[in-house]
DNA sequence: CCAACACTTCGGTCGCCGCCGAAACGTTCT
DNA sequence: AGAACGTTTCGGCGGCGACCGAAGTGTTGG
């Protein structure tokens, strides 16, 4: 009796997601990226026919969006808020008793390092997280934050500007991680902090993975920067 | 290839909570209450069987939380966490393309005011964050935010003790706030306010539902202390 | 101790959905 | 124009799972 739309409409997002097809396409996309209809079935091990109906289905439903390019099709995540979604399954998964201990290589390397839709995730994300909390440049109460004064004129330092124009995005917001089980930068400044570590050098992706590497001069800048001295090493490929 | 344990646990999960009865149960706990098989069975629409068998489900995927007492069964979310990504999932739901404009008035009432776990939410929750951060008692760096040192004096003063021995919980987080499109105050914060509020009378239950009514009493009392003036009232039952 | 009750398990039916082969559509390249 | 390619549509198959009736387990209460 209290079926209200809400259940529905809940039920029928959660089921999009919940199948393992389109539960790993969703996973690929992850990173922000746009892939191809033909990437995507490659990532979730179906032909190109099935994989093309698990996408319209996604693009129903609004958690991806399609871009026409030529003869290809690029489809990626509808939205920021798809990408939180999914992190709070994933934290709700990890969360549970580990019934799949068979942890592989690749999710070693994910566990260490990733991209987290457009920030950073995993090891890396939570010390640097860390990193700029201890010395105030960013007040996190729990898992929620502001960037202080001093953390402004750091980033600038860095030469990290956030100032922007059309302020519709949120400057600093957190995001669980689900490998950490700590909220971890999320935002603008998290967005921001990643695509400097990219364009700089300091990271790079493995393969065409969520997962990242830290090169060696990232090692150096980050201990430089933010005192992290920690082995995050993908230690894979 | 890149079947990771992640995509398939994914799935696993946002499956277990995309059937329309599952979706159901849900939401019924989504106030954090425990309710017993029957109850849900009757949210949910379904029989007894049935039920019990969604239930199981719900608890192996280690959404739900049983507690046995006497002949009854009483079933919980398994933690916040839970609720969080389900609030998530619904803030995915109201960003799509409106395709289910029959709003009926139970959700007129949801989007009111209603519980989210153990917090306010709707156009209530989000009056109340607006009046604690306007004043800088709360201070949101968008979704996240920190009392500050006039906010705890201000919380004394209204009789809402913050301090707690086992500190496990986070003080002040934030949620998104799935009709408002905003993140409301949840946390050890969100849950006293809310905790307060229906202590003191100022807010009911409607019904058994998550939706709040105001009292008289409260309506007072939310302009006193907030300068809450707006009409927040269900204007149902 | 038996009846009532809350809940679960079993058995069987039915519908939906994920899958692929084949074919159609649209674009690009030569 | 024709071939190659990326993508979608169609059709049919197979299996999972949601559902309920009936029966079984365990608890409460007279």
């Amino acid at each position: 009796m209290t079926t209200l739309v809400s259940g529905i409409v809940l039920a029928e997002i959660a089921a999009s997601i919940g199948d393992v097809s389109r539960a790993n396409i969703l996973s690929a996309l992850m990173d922000g990226r746009a892939l191809t209809a033909s990437e995507l079935a490659w990532h979730a091990n179906v032909s190109a026919q099935t994989a093309s109906g698990h996408l319209a289905k996604l693009v129903e439903t609004s958690l991806l969006a399609v871009e026409k390019q030529g003869r290809h099709r690029y489809y990626r995540l509808a939205s920021p808020e798809v990408a939180h979604a999914i992190e709070a399954l994933m934290a709700v998964a990890s969360a549970g008793p580990k019934r799949y201990r068979p942890v592989g290589p690749k999710d070693t390397a994910l566990r260490n390092a990733r991209t987290c839709y457009d920030h950073l995730a995993g090891r890396l994300g939570i010390a640097v997280t860390d990193a700029l909390t201890s010395r105030n440049y960013v007040v996190l109460s729990d898992s929620a934050g502001a960037v202080t004064e001093a953390g402004h004129r750091f980033l600038c330092d860095m030469g990290i500007d956030l100032a922007e124009p059309g302020h519709k995005r949120a400057l600093c917001r957190t995001c669980l991680d689900w490998s950490e089980r700590r909220p971890h930068l999320a935002g603008r400044l998290g967005a921001a902090l990643c695509t400097h570590m990219f364009e700089r050098g300091w990271i790079e992706r493995i393969k065409d993975t969520r997962a990242l590497k830290v090169t060696a001069l990232g090692k150096n800048e980050l201990k430089e920067f933010f005192g992290i001295e920690e082995q995050i090493d993908a230690g894979l490929r």
